[in-house]
DNA sequence: CCTGTGCATTGAACTAGTTCAAGAACGTAT
DNA sequence: ATACGTTCTTGAACTAGTTCAATGCACAGG
């Protein structure tokens, strides 16, 4: 049950077998069906949710009523609104589970009781949310940077797996383009 | 000299005097004239640099030659290639002082060194790095769903003070957009 | 078997933003 | 004062991407 999460704290920092039986303890699994929410805009968030099965989608909805994704999370990907989750205010994304999912989740209490009895996890969390930023830094490089055709090549090269399981349309709401658009650059590219 | 750093990182988590002696013989300061390159493309990136006085940016070039820019710091902020500092390997970022500056540096052996002696820095760099994730969230949804007067004008009330420091070109590479569509939208601002 | 519903495609008209080239405005060194 | 580099502005032609509406297509439900 705890062999997947296991593995991916580990590769952060070591942790001894006591350790992550109280980690274990703090965190709660969950079976969450298809397009369920997980969060919806106004709400706080609460948790950090580690996926262990299924697909998730975080989105956010701009004044123009578009959707806008900033995150797909499968297998071993953790997800969660940071901004809500540190600073108690209400969210403005909405995370909405895209497959049936089984989760493990992490609140703020419990998480600030684990690093409260095993410090080793601030270090943990430290690398993982540097990882992210420096991913999501590379993301926004990519958005300004590149036109929509090379987006969506380095979408589905970096996401092969994510890329056969949601819809385009879903795929051009993360590049931020529109379905229309992407449909005509997949149809250029098959030509080829 | 060291107030305003300081009065930084107690902001995150509250140091005793003991604990802020020992960061203040970890950082180094140093001043840098205008137009000086910290970092350039190739090389690794071996420091967290704060700023106690001075304006720098931190750009990329894309494959057509064109500069993106990532951040530009002034004042109280920090300055770095994350991505580079961590995983020790070679930037792809440059980062220059557009002012004379003066500056701490705090290399990745020292941090390591602060980390293993005041195990609370742990705190403070996942809560800057949270912070720092958040606000390029926020920037990547702005990028995406704003258009180029929405995000100038969002800019111009986020950075007021840097707007008034930094050309307008160099706005406009932050924006990812052209000097020239930028000098379009002000003019057609101003006559409103 | 038909039917509805959600997803992908296509085309035509449109628009936001780019590109290029020329000129204006400004500070600063000579 | 002049000349020079740098920044900013303006216009005309262009292009990447959008919008809207129509069409096809697959597959789940009765």
């Amino acid at each position: 049950m705890f062999e997947n999460i296991d593995a991916f704290v580990n590769r952060c920092a070591n942790f001894t077998k006591n350790e992550l039986d109280i980690f274990h303890t703090l965190i709660d699994f969950k079976t969450v069906n298809k397009k369920e929410y997980l969060l919806q805009e106004g709400e706080i968030c609460n948790f950090e949710a580690y996926v262990l099965k299924g697909c998730i989608r975080n989105y956010f909805i701009d004044e123009n009523g578009f959707e806008v994704i900033l995150q797909f999370a499968i297998e071993d990907w953790w997800v969660s609104d940071i901004a809500s989750f540190h600073e108690k205010k209400p969210s403005k994304l909405y995370i909405e589970t895209l497959e049936d999912c089984e989760l493990f989740f992490l609140t703020y209490e419990n998480k600030e009781e684990l690093l409260k009895r095993v410090p080793k996890f601030e270090r943990f969390f430290r690398l993982m949310v540097q990882k992210k930023l420096s991913s999501t830094q590379n993301r926004l490089i990519n958005t300004i940077a590149k036109s929509a055709p090379e987006k969506y090549l380095d979408f589905i090269k970096l996401y092969p797996t994510i890329s056969q399981r949601v819809t385009q349309h879903h795929i051009a709401s993360y590049l931020g383009i529109s379905a229309e658009f992407l449909s005509k650059i997949r149809t250029k590219l098959s030509k080829q």
